[in-house]
DNA sequence: TAGATTGTTAATCGATTAACAATC
DNA sequence: TAGATTGTTAATCGATTAACAATC
């Protein structure tokens, strides 16, 4: 079910093409057939040879002259990153993170991902509902990841649980973990992890914000 | 106020300090005086050359034989990033991302990040409470930018509502976006914006995930 | 002293950018 | 045809990694 391509395409194209794929839905809702790259580059403040790269790995092929097809080139990103079909996850932890998440359009159709389940360790939690779906506790976990064949996990309990909640999706044979905690947790050598950083973010934001200041002055 | 140093350093490094923090804070409560470059490799899968040369951006000096003082070290990076004193922000969106930031002890205090406040377009929120914080109306945004001297918004509205949101902000002099949208915002040239990609970061794991599966078999 | 570790310079690697031929 | 655009190869740039001298 991989796709052999993307594990070959270097990283900074895999995380740039979500944000083509954004524009180029833009523009097909606006009814537009063709783009170029340059357009592309104009918008997203890139270079439009930087887009011709990430778009040729993902095997897409435009016309000289004319630019890309729209909706062929949304096909072509989206296939490419196994976005067309969904992608099963289970959600461990109650909290702002899994509401955002599960509420939010763009992530669980755009990006095919497929929240079926959510787990939580607090039993005041238990038994209520997460943008209508009932929260369930982890007891339950294993036996449904084995029958529903979900391997990712999202992980978005608090700090001093991580590592403990990281342990049980793991022993449900959970393959993949998005974590969404501050903590670094540590994983066997065949679970791919995947952390959201929020702190390196706010870093970057420092430094950007400190090379504006004294640029300006 | 800006570090000059700050703007120099190369992104990435930027971007692994964060985690370099957590792990000596860690080391820290644990009563830990000293520690090296090869111990911090080898709990967050680096290099510890790379690590090294990252410290060194910072200013941090180290010994020979004995590593780097734990406490110094924390200060050097909190310092080099403008952490350890506190920067005064906005946040303009009730939800799970608002409260999650707000709420969460690492990114308050670890970061020095201070929310003075929440503003939100929509009546029904306004005047409720977001992790003890009231939820102003955005009419008072300006107002209270000015007399605060907040220049750093935190945008975490709705996708359609992002770029209105965003002209706000500036127009109220902000001149710093944390951008949790999953829209691309066009903010004039004086203005820095970090976006919070979410969607990169599913692809990044996706990626990893199809690498992983493929060496396996 | 010997060994571990820092600090720094040089080599490698990979990604971005530039150049340009092919083409509709 | 002329001009815009793709596709691809080469040049540049910057970050990572390797090598090694200095040092406690």
């Amino acid at each position: 079910m991989a796709n052999n391509a993307l594990k070959c395409a270097p990283m900074p194209t895999i995380r740039r093409l979500p944000s083509y794929l954004r524009f180029l839905k833009l523009l097909q809702v606006r009814g537009r057939e063709y783009v170029s790259c340059t357009h592309i580059a104009n918008e997203l403040n890139l270079d439009p040879t930087q887009i011709r790269k990430d778009l040729a790995t993902t095997g897409a092929a435009g016309t000289p002259k004319i630019g890309y097809q729209v909706t062929e080139l949304i096909n072509s990103i989206e296939s490419f990153l196994g976005w067309n079909d969904p992608t099963y996850a289970f959600l461990v932890g109650v909290n702002g993170v899994a509401d955002t998440l599960i509420s939010n359009p763009e992530i669980q159709k755009g990006c095919g991902l497929d929240v079926l389940a959510v787990f939580d360790d607090n039993s005041a939690s238990i038994g209520s509902e997460v943008a209508g779906k009932e929260v369930l506790p982890m007891e339950k976990l294993t036996d449904l990841a084995k029958r529903m064949h979900v391997h990712i996990g999202i992980l978005a309990v608090s700090d001093s649980q991580a590592q403990k909640m990281s342990d049980k999706l793991i022993s449900a044979g959970i393959k993949a973990i998005w974590n969404f905690t501050h903590t670094k947790i540590d994983v066997p050598e065949d679970v791919t992890v995947e952390n959201v950083d929020i702190a390196a973010s706010l870093a970057a934001l420092s430094a950007k914000r400190a090379a504006a200041e004294t640029s300006l002055s």
